[in-house]
DNA sequence: CCAATAGTGTCTGTTAGACAGTATGAA
DNA sequence: TTCATACTGTCTAACAGACACTATTGG
């Protein structure tokens, strides 16, 4: 059978489809040098945490210096769409570790998966691009070959900030750059605020905090994440361990880690007294509904 | 400033992207001319519910005959993807009523949403292709214009089963064809396993089974709904109407319908004791979560 | 000692779930 | 009278949420 010319083909052969990648982290305050906080709290107390995004920025032709979401083309005739977010991902973070494959696109500290396509005919002023979203979260201990790059051409985190008043705030790390709706690069802007929300119901509904937290984690720190990734989430520290880990609709969705001697294993990283470690439970298996019974 | 040639592009001009829809509905079993039922349940009861999908049969080079999703490429240059869906819905289905523009692309007897971008290489044996699929929910009532066509080559709709040991069958409403995974064009059968994944979530989390549901239904239609939606889903009738109406979490989610002497309008359908309507609240928004205290 | 975090005891009102029982009216 | 469907009454166990209280240990 022969080769069908580009005339006879319906769809046209691609460069590839566009793929742009929203990876969030949720990054802990990191300490000064001689190991004090920028604030007057105290060392032994929790570092505050923040939902962080990557932008790079654009040199080019088109939005030039421009800060946007980092991304790329699939390579046509051999890659899929999940296995290009992968590649650029690597590419753009200096990933440590590999990307195992597991279903759903799990892997301990790399959480992946595609989120929405966009394709309005006036997103990019070059003419009419689709682009595929990709959500990541990632664990902030693989970023730090990210922050060791520093170059500003490079890929860079942001802290995420939303309120009523500024629907969109992003700012380095460092404090040197804010960033607004307006200045980022095509319709990046409202691809960034479907994620948040995209994230926020995530984080609510599936045990995808993981992803976030160190292999063994306390209950408090758990919190943290969820209150960092989803706003809306008031923490209300009292009973919040005791309803999570004892009800039995959450029946075993979190277990305690045993030290070697088989006794509950503590951390007294934070708080003076040692505080019980976790772990989530990979079959738990999550189900909401808004309906009785089921 | 000059117009850009092809070349110059980063990425090329296209016919279009394709766009791929899920139409589903949930069909109530029809009675005979007659009236009489096919089974031997009384009249006065209620008829069984089913979940069901738009296909259409293919006529051309590719996949000839075979039955596939309705869809179709966006208009280049002037829609965008969200348009071409709504466009297509309208044209393969023949959609009595004109889709208004609401937030999330709702209207009452319509819902549309993006469900997820699929691109693999070998999805397509002409090349590479991507399509974006979509997911409609349809009001049975509004899909009479399908059914009056007839014509094998139109769209028709299909009866979706699932289990065990047949991951996907389709049967047509009058029972002359059965289609499984294999028997469908390119790689639509793991499409519509996702997207059944998917309208099992949203009925589940959502007031979605609004949008199947006449204006005024009784407790026992929604659970009807819900069930043929969702089948791991079991409903259990007796406290059900009590629960979804009394507890605060899900205070006003549903509404009584008054008559217009302001009494509470019940209705003698499917039952000889008259059964209340309700109505869902469009206010009320749905929050669901895994952690306690949200 | 104080500060900060970890965790328990106890109480109240709400919800889930089971099950028995009553209500309505067509066939 | 029987049947299908629509409800209500009542009980128990589980859960949400508030609040007071104790526990641990670094500084």
């Amino acid at each position: 059978m022969r080769r069908q010319t580009e005339q006879e083909r319906e769809y046209p052969s691609l460069r590839g489809l566009p793929v742009d990648i929203c990876i969030f982290t949720v990054a802990t305050e990191r300490r000064t040098a001689d190991n004090t906080r920028t604030d007057r709290r105290s060392l032994k107390s929790y570092p505050r945490r923040c939902l962080e995004l990557v932008l790079i920025q654009r040199s080019g032709d088109t939005f030039n210096d421009h800060w946007a979401l980092p991304g790329g083309f699939t390579n046509v005739e051999t890659e899929s769409l999940d296995q290009a977010a992968i590649r650029e991902l690597q590419e753009e973070t200096n990933l440590t570790a590999a990307i195992g494959g597991e279903t759903e696109g799990w892997m301990d500290g790399i959480y992946l998966e595609q989120m929405k396509a966009y394709y309005t005919p006036w997103r990019d002023p070059r003419g009419p691009t689709p682009t595929v979203a990709y959500v990541a979260l990632v664990n902030e201990a693989l970023l730090a070959g990210l922050r060791a790059g520093g170059d500003a051409k490079q890929a860079q985190l942001f802290r995420v900030r939303v309120s009523d008043a500024q629907p969109l705030v992003l700012e380095s790390e460092d404090g040197a750059i804010t960033l607004h709706a307006a200045d980022l690069a095509f319709d990046h802007a409202s691809i960034i605020a479907d994620a948040l929300r995209f994230v926020e119901n995530k984080v609510m509904t599936t045990t995808i905090a993981r992803t976030l937290l160190p292999k063994e984690f306390t209950i408090a720190q758990l919190q943290q994440v969820i209150a960092a990734v989803a706003p809306s989430y008031r923490p209300t520290t009292t009973n919040f361990a005791r309803d999570l880990l004892k009800t039995k609709t959450r029946d075993r969705m979190l277990l305690e880690v045993l030290d070697e001697a088989g006794r509950p294993k503590k951390t007294r990283q934070y708080s003076a007294r040692p505080a019980q470690l976790y772990t989530f439970n990979r079959a738990f298996d999550a189900r909401v509904s808004i309906y009785p019974r089921f």
